[in-house]
RNA sequence: GCCGGGGUAGCUCAGCCUGGUAGAGCAGCGGGCUGUUAACCCGUUGGUCGUCGGUUCGAAGCCGACCCCCGGCGCCA
């Protein structure tokens, strides 16, 4: 039987069976007649061994001058061999080549990080790259579904806006045909205007953030995912993030454990389990006091603070009735202490920081118009999105999620960077 | 924007303190090898030492300015 066949079911299927496997060459070693190539395809790696008595001598020619990276046809028998890494290789009786590697291949044992994003383009084919890529789609999929079965719309905005959703904000300009126009930061304010039909929305899309952030966590185009209800005050809010939290995370490790493996790392599933700890700004406070950092009332907390209180911590935790000087206007004041917000971060423990920010937003015409004065904001910048307070007007609230911030929790993952395909920084639009 | 670290061969780096005309490993190329695992052995190519200026008989190394990168902070998901 001559079988088209992925790397990963040379594995399960039973030695002795043929199989043609299409793939890439990952590296080739050579003792004369003898070459041996590890093929590469989107399952996996697999050792091919080129040589005569088996292939003819044409094959394992051809083998001796294959680089790094070159696509191949592969004809051969699935052995067993304990000389062989993972016990099985294929013995080549065909081989032909597909595309040719032209000159030495950039990307090699010893390069470092800075070359590896300089040649992104090519650092995707290997198989931690590609692992990662599996884990954020499965990641993905999980909150839509988890959305989908909870009776979400899923809801696409526009990139191009007009206003900030935050005043102080950075958003990239753009040049709208002579009109200044703006790469969208949060689709927050669209999903506010979808609810009124549709109650319940979700959307997930990129946002852009034109702060010149330098640090690990910082992208420039990142992966939001975000979320908008009707009729729903704070603590519903909070329920629903942990659960969507806990979700993605438990379907991510569940699904993709092979991976997880590849990478080299384990996730224990009862650190997401609901319900994560409520602490109120305050309390978060006292807290710091404890171990001896004292911040003034009001201020938000800094990296350093929340590196402090998130050690404290090993499941994430809600931060919330932040002050509203921390927060932006359109945050519903505590009936009970206006001083602060019905607001709420998800943070992730062990220093991972924030990965979930939101609360319930203020729904009075009168009140809304108030908060945008106080923050010297223009209300006139602000007037469709007053209108949705001046027809009906309902409590909701939303939020909004990092997609790479999560990723680089679960998987441990030094720069953020490394959660996307291609990396937007503040230095770095290339490739 | 502020602070710290860095820029030397295609890649990873040493050399800089104490100035004397540029090195290693890997990769590449040529050759050898029938059981390698980032194979190994022999040979070999390869450098405006980030840029500009200064000091000096002489600068990769000292001094000054600038550019770029990485990270920490601020800001945030």
């Amino acid at each position: 039987m001559l079988k088209s066949a992925y790397v990963e079911e040379v594995f399960t299927l039973r030695a002795g069976d043929r199989v043609e496997l299409l793939g890439w060459v990952r590296n080739v070693r050579q003792h004369g007649k003898l070459v041996f190539l590890d093929l590469r395809d989107s399952t996996g790696v697999v050792q091919v061994t080129v040589k005569t008595g088996v292939a003819d001598e044409e094959a394992v020619k051809t083998a001796s001058t294959l680089g790094r990276e070159a696509s191949v046809k592969v004809v051969g028998r699935v052995v067993e061999d304990r000389r062989a890494p993972g016990g099985r290789e294929i013995l080549c009786e065909r081989l032909e080549v597909v595309g040719r590697a032209y000159g030495e291949y950039p990307i090699k044992p010893g390069v470092g990080p800075r070359f590896l994003y300089d040649n992104r383009h090519l650092y995707l084919r290997s198989p931690k790259v590609s692992a990662i890529m599996k884990i954020r789609s499965a990641m993905v999929e999980a909150a839509r579904r988890w959305f989908i079965e909870h009776g979400f719309t899923e809801i696409h905005c526009p990139t191009f806006i007009t206003a900030a959703v935050e005043g102080g904000a950075t958003l990239f300009e753009v040049n709208y045909f002579g009109r200044k126009a703006y790469l969208t930061q949060s689709v927050q304010f669209y999903q506010e205007a979808a609810i009124y039909g549709l109650e319940k929305v979700f959307s997930i899309q990129p946002s852009f953030r034109a702060e010149k952030s330098k640090t690990r966590r910082h992208l420039t185009e990142f992966w939001h995912i975000e979320a908008e209800m009707a009729f729903t005050e704070l603590p519903e809010l909070l329920e629903t993030v942990e659960q969507l939290i806990s979700y993605m995370v438990v379907e991510t490790v569940e699904k993709r454990k092979r991976e997880f493996t590849e990478l080299g790392r384990r996730f224990n599933v009862e650190v997401v389990e609901p319900p994560f700890e409520r602490i109120k700004y305050e309390e978060a406070l006292n807290i710091l006091e404890s171990k001896g950092v004292t911040i003034s009332w009001g201020e938000d907390l800094g990296a350093d603070e929340e590196r402090i209180l998130t050690e404290q911590f090993d499941k994430p935790f809600f931060v919330t009735h932040y002050p509203k000087e921390a927060k932006a206007f359109y945050h519903m004041p505590d009936p009970s202490n206006p001083r602060v917000t019905l607001s709420a971060d998800l943070l992730a423990p062990k220093g991972y920081g924030e990965i979930v920010g939101g609360g319930q937003r203020i729904h009075d015409y009168k009140l809304l118009i108030q908060r945008i004065e106080e923050e010297n904001l223009n209300p006139q910048d602000y007037r469709w999105y007053l209108d949705l307070r001046k027809y009906g007007t309902i409590p909701h609230s939303g939020f909004g999620l990092g997609v790479e911030r999560l990723l680089q929790w679960i998987l441990n993952l030094r720069n953020i960077r490394s959660a996307c395909l291609f990396p937007r920084t503040r230095q770095r639009i290339y490739p």
